[in-house]
DNA sequence: CTGAAAGCGCTTACAG
DNA sequence: CTGAAAGCGCTTACAG
């Protein structure tokens, strides 16, 4: 039976059990054992016994890639995102892995860094790797047009390049952004800076939108002067707000696009000597845990990653299920958490 | 050649080039275009450049799990760590992740929770995936004994249920917690409390054995009533550090034995009305990005976890290069930030 | 209820 | 330099 002693005398496999070595150990054929094995067909109670007993003390586990290759369906999906570190994304791979794993899916996991042509090259591991579908939070709209290209069924997650041909998970940016800047204007601020990601320009023109939807409704005039745009690094935001934050007409209240972008501000404003929220209102795009830690807590837009996470998978399953269907933007809701980093302005 | 016309009249490839698909448009045969694909063989320049073209042209992307049905390697591996949500794991799964890219190799990845019984479970989709090895963050003994059984290598990365059979990346964590103890006890602090993970007892125990060799040296006597373990859970650790400082007798200092046991305590000071470091001294073991953001900073024992990510790929690589060689345990460094979070006792 | 046969997409000696 | 053939580990009609 292909074994040989090892060191310690005991009995030790060369190779791993086949549903071969299942079905002559059972004394039937190998599609009978299949049959038994993965429960679909007929087979007899005894030799159902003997072979289920053959599998466990041959420790079989099936040999997934070679059920794919017959059955070309996998059950594996792709998920690329930008940054661990940043515990947005950490979260959000949480939630689809989570929900994931409940549907019986496991998870390829691979970071881009924010570029592009490193999502293609990625994305062609992917299709290697025949996965079912993909998770993507896209850095442009090149990675999903190679994946619908290939066929592969792909949701875009927190960013949308592709709207109109292709699935995606998104939050309700503007709507959120609109509220919190309305929300600054309403305790009297009049120079509300707004920091983007200069990286991620679709969610950063919807947060933009907003801004400027609230600027206008509450007639204060817009000045560029005091939109800026940052690259998605801590060193690099916290330099782009000291810039900001030292200007002659600088702002009395900022809001920042996202979580590192919020970082940034705060160390920022202590390195040019501001006090939150005395000398500065901050509010954040993205609650990260660091906002409730510190004092005074980060007034935040909270997003819930792991339901955007379970939404993503939810959704490629149904298209995997149903490919012919039209695209669908699912737009998850969005919660201001008030915490202590703003003040009205006399 | 199987296409079909779809809605705008463009030609849509109704299934995947296969090898066999390219063979033909170029004119050859399977071997001799599989030779070509995978330059392994001889096959005349002309034949080359047709074939070449003819995937170009088909946008062929070759089967991986059929290739690895036939050689029998597979060039992924698996990763199943605790919690992404937690940033040690997130980095860890990061630095993994990228030098796993740079060597070729697309990660599988999962979470566990912290159970060991999920841990099992997931090590066998590993194996049915059939990957070239795995990386964990064991739970208990049984995940790596499960793996060995399959003749799958592992490495064993933070904490380590395996020693002598098995690779593993760890960190000094005896020497790091001495030093730290060391220090507390050099500030004058003859009351300093020990947080312990209660389910990571392998690593608790060695951060344990630190805090104890310390104590020992300095001619403190051990107090068992204030070490105490806590679940890994920031609700949890407040809750017990809450405990634990409001006693008559409280601590003067705490040494929290991870990021999550941390920020418990820092929270339960806040609950119990401690102001550190006036009331209360505390030293973290991981240094999260929170504790830098925080007044006081976090004094805590940074680990590289990129880098400690990175030796466990290279281990396994290695491994997978030479089964036979001796089992070897890595100890990564470990470096104590000072911020603010102490201070001596008069 | 069972087994022989075909086939999924690849690669690899081997004969020419 | 090339192609026919075998085979990796499975599943699935199909004939009995």
């Amino acid at each position: 039976m292909g074994r040989q002693l090892n060191g310690d005398g005991a009995a030790a496999p060369t190779r791993r059990a086949t549903i071969k070595d299942v079905a002559v150990a059972a004394g039937v054929s190998r599609s009978t054992a299949s049959r038994a094995l993965t429960g679909r067909g007929y087979v007899a109670a005894d030799a159902r016994e003997r072979i289920l007993a053959a599998a466990e003390e041959l420790r079989y586990v099936p040999d997934a890639t070679a059920r794919y290759l017959k059955q070309q369906v996998s059950l594996s999906i792709g998920v690329l995102v930008t940054d661990l570190r940043n515990s947005f994304y950490a979260r959000l791979a949480a939630g689809i892995g989570q929900t994931a794993r409940a549907r019986g899916f496991s998870l390829v996991l691979a970071e881009d860094g924010g570029s592009a042509q490193t999502q293609v090259e990625l994305a062609e591991t992917f299709v290697a790797s025949r996965v079912a579908g993909v998770i993507v939070t896209p850095a442009s709209a090149d990675i999903t047009t190679y994946l619908c290209r290939h066929r592969v069924p792909v949701v875009e997650v927190d960013r949308q390049f592709a709207a109109g041909s292709c699935d995606a998970v998104v939050v309700a940016d503007r709507a959120a952004s609109q509220e919190v800047s309305a929300y600054l204007l309403g305790l009297g601020h009049r120079r509300v800076a707004l920091l983007v990601d200069t990286s991620t320009l679709i969610t950063g023109g919807e947060r933009y939108a907003g801004y400027r939807a609230a600027l206008a409704a509450a007639g204060v005039p817009f000045d560029p002067s005091i939109v800026v745009g940052a690259d998605l690094e801590v060193g690099a935001a916290r330099a782009t707000a000291a810039a900001l934050l030292s200007g002659p007409r600088r702002p009395t209240a900022v809001f920042a696009a996202n979580n590192v972008l919020a970082e940034g501000v705060w160390r920022a404003a202590g390195d040019v000597g501001l006090s939150i929220p005395a000398d500065l209102s901050v509010v954040s795009f993205d609650d990260a845990p660091w906002m409730s830690l510190v004092v005074p807590g980060l007034t935040a837009v909270d997003q819930d990653e792991e339901a955007l996470g379970a939404a993503a998978v939810n959704r490629l399953l149904e298209r995997i299920a149903d490919p012919e269907a039209g695209p669908t933007t699912i737009t998850m809701p969005t919660r201001l958490v008030h915490r202590a980093s703003t003040r009205a302005l006399p």
